[in-house]
DNA sequence: GAGCGAAATACGGCATTGCCGTATATATGA
DNA sequence: TCATATATACGGCAATGCCGTATTTCGCTC
């Protein structure tokens, strides 16, 4: 373990100048951002009690995200951003059940 | 608080037959139960990196799902299912980033 | 069959969220 | 004004998210 750390760091650096160029895919394709969950439940017109309910949330989930207590996790930020932009895609893939 | 429990039990039991009844709604109309991630993966045919890395999941959130280690939360359970039923919509909605 | 590399399994461990419950505030309509 | 629906605020425990790494299994070539 005598330069292990340093090796690490060249590679890392290494790996990045990789993805910028095209060359290599980054570890995860689709890095889903803050999202405004109050701004997406908007758009569908329904109430934080609705809004969870129809999409499989906990009303306790949706609260905290709006009053920014809680960042949602990467797979319900995903989520809320396909509820967002394929909205019905994702009711009729619910509605199944 | 003489008998406010047994109030609430009483409470409960007409919710659930007013549910069963069809005169309530459920507290969360899409119920989503255990997913097999496993085969919901297969059938995308990528393999755990590469299916977290598509779909905005964590490698390590994948990988402790199908060794039963942890239990994805409802809104994972309920991307998932979406994934299964409806994968281009959630590619599209995905791709505008 | 041996050897190799990719993929998957297994697990320790801390930070963070999920989720429940309840009290308070803020509309909205009768 | 009163009542109801909706949203805000927050304490608190259990559970998952996520990272790192060692080990095992799978698929392939030689």
């Amino acid at each position: 373990m005598t330069n292990t750390n340093i090796d690490r760091i060249l590679a890392g650096l290494a790996e990045v100048a990789d993805i910028e160029a095209g060359r290599a895919a980054p570890a995860r394709l689709f890095r889903p951002g803050a999202v405004d969950v109050r701004a997406i439940r908007g758009r569908t017109g329904l109430t934080q009690a609705a809004f969870a309910a129809q999409f499989g949330f906990s009303a306790a989930a949706v609260r905290d995200w709006e009053q920014r207590r809680r960042e949602p996790e990467a797979s319900a930020r995903v989520l809320l951003t396909v509820i967002d932009r394929e909205p019905d895609a994702v009711r009729r893939a619910l509605a199944h059940t």
